[in-house]
DNA sequence: CGCCGGACTTTCACTGAATGAAACCGAAGG
DNA sequence: CCTTCGGTTTCATTCAGTGAAAGTCCGGCG
């Protein structure tokens, strides 16, 4: 008896579906994957993928390396930029972020990925992946790509292998922190936003090293959960 | 007799374009639209327009604003980031920069949009959208929104009424400039890269006002063109 | 050299997913 | 009350999409 292998998830059931999890296949992966590995991890036959994967590069949605693997494309970039700051997102984060903050003291935020940072949506800043607790919650769930790996302050984690493993812990535990990484007296706690599984922001909260921080992790966890279900909900 | 309407464009043939062209209606468009209004800028039925939304709505490419009309999702832009920094139109546009640059001796580039900046590729640096040549390139193409018109020098543009006929012109001609409106005593001149018509990015060259311009506009156009043939040709 | 295995591509008969005309709903407004 | 106009649902029709199987093109190995 053939075990049921669908690298775990369950196959797409119409057109568009398959279409997007193709594109989904791309996020948390390698910059670019090879048309096996694509239906590997879609669970689809690979001529479907082919074909699947054919409309895209037609489109720009993807675009095909010189080794003729495949990458993500110039169009979808340019989609993706197009949507206007997350409004929508934002807006659904606001009451949460607002109980955070009066939970723990600190400045509550919410961070999407952004061309190798992580954009803030409240403050408007934007800071580096490998530096800050949002940032590694981002870099973890495949978003950016780590760069070099620049120094902030003389805490900032600059060797490749530290942050890794640190990114896995992060992974484990839903979790990241950043110690004066990034501007000293400064510490940050992140949790991951998911939206039916892939992670699309990241929540974080900012205290002075001196602020006590019991209840942050509790409070930073629930108002990720409150959002994430949010979005889901927005879904219907 | 009906004039026949489809907002000058042909309908899309398969499943997979149909997406498409609904996502493609988002470009250059308010950042909601209805209902109608994407199936009258997509040329489909409006009831084979309600699905297509359906399932991007329920992937999360689009989300529902309050009053129930559309706008681009969460997802989209978890997956637009998740493209690497877009390595292939480097690397595709580089030939050409480097004629450029020897052609005009000024400091060639090719910027995209990134959340309401313009990210060049080759330096790196993120410009504002208004006040650069390449960035009122992007902004005219429907990227990015026009945010708070921020003063770099006494030359920026910051009423929107000049910046929105500044804009219109530039449709029209096809090339923008911006004399010393980011920094004094610096010259851009920019074109748009064509990909099947859309604009995913422009390229541009920074001069000292001081330089001789004569050759810059049409060296200009045929860098974008070759670049945008060049993104063509990939799509096969 | 010849054989093998793996990645990719094409073919093709079958079928159910997608289609869109038409009917329906409900809010706005005259 | 009637009309209009977005939005949604239904449903018979059909054709786009499907995926098993066969073919092609390497590149490695005995």
């Amino acid at each position: 008896m053939k075990p049921k292998e669908n690298a775990g998830c369950e196959v797409a059931e119409s057109v568009a579906g398959r279409v997007f999890s193709v594109l989904d296949a791309f996020v948390g992966a390698p910059d670019t994957l090879r048309l096996t590995e694509i239906a590997r991890r879609t669970g689809l036959p690979v001529p479907t993928t082919l074909r699947m994967v054919r409309e895209l590069v037609a489109w720009g949605g993807l675009e095909r390396a010189a080794d003729g693997s495949y990458r993500l494309g110039t169009r979808i970039r340019a989609i993706g930029a197009a949507a206007p700051c997350p409004r929508g997102l934002l807006d659904l984060s606001l009451p949460a972020l607002r109980t955070l903050t009066s939970r723990t003291g600190g400045h509550a935020d919410i961070a999407v990925p952004s061309d190798g940072t992580a954009l803030c949506l409240v403050s408007g800043n934007r800071l580096p992946l490998h530096a800050t607790a949002a940032g590694k919650i981002l870099l973890a769930h495949g978003h950016g790509p780590l760069t070099a790996l620049q120094r902030h302050t003389r805490h900032t984690v600059t060797t490749p292998g530290t942050l890794a493993s640190q990114l896995s812990r992060i992974r484990e535990t839903g979790l990241a922190t950043a110690h004066e990484e990034y501007a000293l007296g400064e510490l940050s706690f992140a949790a991951p936003v998911l939206r039916s599984d892939l992670a699309v922001a990241a929540v974080f909260v900012t205290l002075p090293t001196s602020a006590p921080h019991t209840r942050v992790d509790s409070a930073l966890r629930e108002a990720a959960r409150t959002i994430g279900r949010g979005l889901d909900a927005a879904t219907r």
